[in-house]
DNA sequence: TTACATACTGGCATGCCGGTATGTAAATGG
DNA sequence: CCATTTACATACCGGCATGCCAGTATGTAA
């Protein structure tokens, strides 16, 4: 085993992002309550020094550790917008495409670190800006995704309705059997559908 | 100070009750990560001698806290049905005390406490069941109050998602001012009013 | 090569948490 | 009025998570 001769930036980078994944990790498998340090540090190859090290407080790595995910997960939606000739047709896309991203462990984690953050004052400051960037980027995307429903006010509205439907699908799934949570967002998919198409009808009549 | 006398009954039930609230109350201002069982004891004005003698676990506690929480709700809710005689207008009042429910300190420590479930089998084993009575009680409640509904299976895959919908902004409100909460449930509720509204309409058409 | 900075090691120490064990008071029943 | 059970109090133990620190190695600059 020679020695790699890896530069500064790059031990400093990759033990960090070592560490912030097995965070989430560990938050996702024991969740947020459960997790000790030591889980963390063994599962990321690295010694509680080098961690302590890197992040001097608990809340500090676990804070950073959600805002590396959601980096991730922005940048991995923001890579392949939905086509599509059919502005319905792109809605439902996306539509699904948010629940996939509320199906995933990573969503588990953030849900608890978010809870956990309602009485962590420092963490919850940390996070503060997460969910309003969420938004933001949704907002984004919408914009991008539908030109022709440009400077259409109506569609913000739905789209925090659904958000929020589709947080609360998402959070029975935390505990629920993975069949009951797909056979309930079968059905609030299907009215969620309805009430986007009667939106997009709507709004190219208007336009 | 006089010895009140009380039966043992009495006693098993009143340091039962007071363990029961300041769990609730405890989870609800520490949040379930930090509570401490001597927390709890303390507020209930109990020794932790007495607390372990009702409840051998802190699990057990918190599970029967919850459980007790529940009831407390049900019966409340159950106490005053929705009145009116527009079957929108009805539909409305449930609406918004459906939200008041959600915006309740307790619906915080439920939600804390479903949420350590997910990674805790011996408390979600005991809290399995609650959704699925909880949703059997909106479900009957839904039952009296819209007789003139009964039998059109259209209305619960809405119920559902207005239940979704009503979830996830509280989740969000846990964590975010009172006021954004507050606007970002004036917008949503004003669509879930159109869902209702609209599948109303449809319902009186087909009956 | 020397001097310095950054990254990392391993273990210690303290506080605290949950659970238990044992003793005491209050109530019930005969 | 005594015996037994139920309800509660006090003291204690084992364990463990967290943060800290003194030292070591590795990269970087003079």
């Amino acid at each position: 085993m020679a020695a790699p001769r890896r530069t500064q930036a790059q031990r400093r980078a990759e033990t960090r992002q070592a560490l912030l994944e097995a965070t989430i990790d560990c938050v996702v498998e024991h969740g947020y309550g459960n997790v000790t340090t030591a889980q963390i540090a063994l599962r990321a190859g690295v010694t509680r020094g080098a961690q302590n090290y890197h992040f001097s407080a608990k809340t500090e790595l676990v804070a950073a550790a959600l805002e590396h995910l959601m980096d991730q997960l922005i940048e991995q939606v923001r890579l392949d917008p939905p086509r599509g000739t059919d502005t319905t047709e792109r809605a439902l896309l996306l539509l699904d495409r948010l629940w996939n991203l509320h199906d995933t462990p990573a969503f588990k984690a953030a849900t608890e670190i978010a809870i956990a953050s309602r009485t962590d004052p420092e963490l919850r400051a940390r996070l503060a800006g997460l969910n309003r960037r969420l938004i933001g980027m949704i907002r984004g995307m919408l914009d991008e995704t539908f030109p022709e429903l440009m400077g259409n006010e109506d569609i913000y509205p739905i789209m925090l309705t659904v958000l929020s439907a589709v947080r609360g699908v998402a959070v029975v799934g935390l505990i629920g059997s993975p069949e009951s949570i797909e056979s309930l967002w079968r059905i609030v998919r299907g009215q969620l559908e309805q009430l986007i198409a009667r939106a997009v009808e709507k709004a190219s009549l208007a336009g």
